[in-house]
DNA sequence: GTCTATACATGGATAGAC
DNA sequence: GTCTATCCATGTATAGAC
């Protein structure tokens, strides 16, 4: 579509990569054209040749960013069948992004979203990317639990995405605190897990008894 | 304490408020000397000669407006006795919140500690105030479930409160994700509840499993 | 002790050089 | 088309007025 000289594509991948470095090491708060140029190794001004304004670097980076990051963690999302499995891989997700920050990275994008419009809608499709994957690894895992069939897997992805986020960003204040959190939390799971195998006659009672009460 | 003047604490009110306003309405990013006064209708360097810099400012009015924050919920927190009640008043708490924004204002403190060191203990010490109120509900809440005996309140405490900052950050990029989200945790949350009423039996059967299936 | 005028640093954006 | 020199706005901090 745009013939662009390679040149230009080498300049913007430049910006792209030091808005992200810039993001995650410093925070929205001390990101700037200058910031980042500096992390680019390019001159400050070419943020606006190449991008019009800082928030659309931003903007583009989240896009850029966000689909690199879920690539990462695809693979092995698809591979989960069951509860425990998503536990066991939500945790060493954690730790990666302890080093990497992507995660992180977003919630640095939704305060900045807040006031810089532009934003916004690049912030929510970046987390959408997570929402999507996370989306269809719920609806195989719930499957094989008594809330299966009346829980609802696009809203609680976004539940998880944006808790994920949320935690991740706590984690940076008081990192004993988020793995605590995060330990209470795969307890939970495990306990949740445990009913996965209940034997089938239990099963059938607690899912008789949620058709009953458990509907709103 | 300090013998402090009356016209130092008048100011010093006047730019805590400006600091909580700006925050909420401008995010962190757009949050300075300059604005946080133009808020509170004082001159730019009355910041820097009550609070010495800008971060401490902050940090001060973290601690001031968590405290009144809390204050406000934990009257209706104290009488929550079931998880039903606790997710009614939780979808009240975010109603109130979509407008004051006080939740989403610790989101663009977490942002904002990632660089600015002083700002990290004030932020970790706010979300201390909600996590501990959390706690208690969460303890009072929990023993009536089957999974009572094995979750860590303590933990979990911290799991909601960072949750829901990530939500509530959600929420300015995505409303209607934010509000499919708490539905889901909501139906997710009756499920639960309805396993309160399962019966004495079954009850015993559930935990007796559990104690057995469930340990880590 | 409290506050204002002012200095200096950093950030955003463009006119014009190559 | 790509980039640099430069301008003006915004931000932090202090010296000194009241």
């Amino acid at each position: 579509m745009s013939p662009e000289s390679a040149k230009s594509l080498e300049t913007k991948t430049k910006l792209l990569d030091g808005a992200l470095r810039t993001l995650t090491e410093q925070g929205i708060a001390k990101t700037s054209a200058r910031t980042v140029a500096a992390a680019a190794g390019v001159n400050q001004a070419l943020v606006f040749y190449h991008f019009g304004t800082v928030d659309e670097l931003l903007a583009a980076a989240c896009r850029y960013g966000a689909e690199r990051s879920v690539a990462r963690y695809r693979q092995r999302l698809a591979e989960v069948t069951s509860l425990s499995e998503l536990l066991a891989v939500g945790r060493r997700v954690h730790e990666e992004e302890r080093a990497g920050g992507h995660v992180a990275l977003l919630g640095q994008l939704l305060a900045g979203a807040q006031t810089h419009a532009t934003l916004g809608p690049a912030t929510a499709a970046g987390l959408e990317l997570w929402i999507t994957e996370i989306e269809q690894v719920l609806t195989r895992v719930l499957a094989s639990t008594p809330f299966g069939e009346f829980a609802d897997p696009a809203g609680l992805a976004r539940a998880v995405a944006a808790s994920f986020v949320g935690i991740e960003l706590y984690e940076g204040v008081d990192a004993a605190g988020a793995t605590s959190a995060l330990d209470a939390l795969e307890q939970l799971g495990v306990l949740v897990a445990a009913l996965e195998d209940l034997g089938p006659v239990a099963q059938r009672a607690v899912r008789h008894h949620l058709r009953r009460t458990g509907r709103r």
